[in-house]
Order: structure tokens, then C-alpha cells, then sequence
DNA sequence: ATGGAATGACTACTGATGTAGTTATTACGT
DNA sequence: ACGTAATAACTACATCAGTAGTCATTCCAT
């Protein structure tokens, strides 16, 4: 199997599947493959050869990397979750909202009914995150 | 061409490039396909077809619609930007945070130094969004 | 009425994604 | 040493996105 591990790369853009897969590996890392379609194929019902396939073409793209263990691959994380985050977050606003955070954050805040908690714990992220020297 | 208009439907989620067309149409809707190449050839490089088949395919998908006038088609959104954006973010959220808006908001929130003037907006929309019978 | 430029329609090709079938390899139990 | 079950590897195929070439139609100017 390819193992190409090009490091001090960017983290990609994954696909919604991808991430399911994912979520597990962060769950716990290393996996032989054997363990994570016991969780998907019940939970999202794909076919173990899905899963393997996934597992390749992931590993391929070198997003997690694959070390051989007797006749099975451990599979493990390459990037942090918050790396794949930070990715798909940039990716995301570049699309929608042309890169500003602003507007994405003046979005998300007006969406939902917050409760009185959250938008406690959220004025203290915002005034640990303000720049004073700002304008 | 096509012009299946199902309304009362989700709309649906778009690719990076479909977004810088639609940009352009909700700047300014109805526009004949040669305004939305004068301005994307140059901009983006893209061929004159590739503006076209764009077009063609977002009419397919019932994205935007083509009125026929003289030999061309006047092209024009069908979903507002508003639409589309929430479309996108709950694909996001989803995938990234499994749906859930707070940590979305968190991360957004720490992710860049945000001036006082910004804080004091989302402070502000934040109180108008509390849900005060939460919890 | 006719020919040419503009426009639309159709076709094509590559790469990614989602899904899974088929074949080859390998480690272990007997 | 050998057969078999597990595992990996390879192949397949549809759909979509990105990009653009080619063929068909149509309107307008002469």
C-alpha cells in the first residue's frame, strides 16, 4: 500500500463520509480496520469493502497513515481534529462568506435560540479574544 | 433547456465554483450569460463554455432559472444568498461540528482577534438571541 | 433570402467520491 | 506442509465537478 506521508503539508478538505471514519480514528488510534467496520457497518451500514476502500484512498491522500501489524494495517490519525477543523472551517468561509469570520460568526449566533450559558461562555471567549489595539 | 423549477424544496449545497457565479447573479439578477462571461473570463479565467455549462447545469439543478428572450437566456437566482448560506452552514456543522452551533461559534470565535467593535455586534446579537427559557 | 456571428446544445475527458465485487496474499491452526 | 479464513489489493461503475471542444440554431444586417 502506498505510504506516502508528505509531512509539513496542509491538512485537506474531507468529504462527508470521510469525516465519519475519521471521528472514529480520533476516538481512538491506532484501529486495524477489522475494528472500525464493526462500528460503521452497523451504524452507517457500509460494506466492510467501503470501509477499506475509504481507508485506502485516506491513506493514499496520506490524511491518516497505515502500519503494518501481521497481516493487517493499524491504521492512525496523521492530523489533529482541530487541524482538519481549522481546514475545513478556512474552506468554508472562503466559499460562503469570502473568507471574513465576521459575518460567519454574525450568522451562526443569530441561527438558534442560545441558551443564557452559552451565550455566557461566549461573551467570555469574545472578550478573551478581543484586540484592543484594533481600530 | 431544462427548466425544472420544483419549488418548495431544500436548496442544495454548492461547489466552490458555482458559489463565484452566484455571487455574481445575486449581485445582479436577470443577466444574459455573456454579462456573467465578461466578467468571470478575465476574473477567474474561466472559458467562455465553462461559464456556459455552469449555467446550464445550475438550471438543471433548479438552482437558477433561464427565461428565454430574443435567441439568449436571461439567467436569475431562485434562492436568495441567505438560503443558500444557511444550506451550507448546516452541511458544515454536520459534517464538522455533528451539528451542533456552539462549538462552531467557539471556534469561530477564538480563531482571530476580533476588534472591540465586533465584539460589542455579537455581544449585542447574542443578547437578542438568548433563549431565556432554556435550561 | 442568406450568410455569418453569437448563442445554445451536446459531447468529452479527468479526477474525486460513494459504493462494492473479485482476486490475490498471508498467517495460523491442524 | 497445507487449507482456510481473514485481510489486502485490485477492479468496477455511477455520479458530480471542473474544464472545454464541437455541432446546431437563431437573429440580424445586408
Amino acid at each position: 500500500m502506498n505510504r506516502i506521508t508528505e509531512k509539513h503539508m496542509k491538512p485537506p478538505v474531507l468529504s462527508p463520509q470521510e469525516w465519519k471514519l475519521m471521528e472514529l480514528l480520533w476516538a481512538k488510534s491506532p484501529q486495524p480496520a477489522y475494528d472500525l467496520i464493526e462500528t460503521l457497518s452497523p451504524r452507517e451500514k457500509w460494506h466492510p469493502n467501503t470501509v477499506r476502500t475509504m481507508l485506502a484512498r485516506l491513506t493514499r491522500k496520506a490524511v491518516i497513515k497505515a502500519d503494518r501489524y501481521k497481516n493487517l494495517y493499524l491504521y492512525s490519525v496523521v492530523w489533529t481534529r482541530e487541524q482538519l477543523v481549522a481546514a475545513e472551517s478556512r474552506s468554508f468561509l472562503e466559499r460562503v462568506f469570502g473568507g471574513a469570520i465576521r459575518p460567519a460568526l454574525i450568522h451562526f449566533a443569530t441561527r438558534q435560540r442560545l441558551s443564557p450559558r452559552d451565550v455566557r461562555e461566549m461573551k467570555k471567549l469574545l472578550d478573551e479574544n478581543t484586540d484592543h489595539r484594533h481600530l
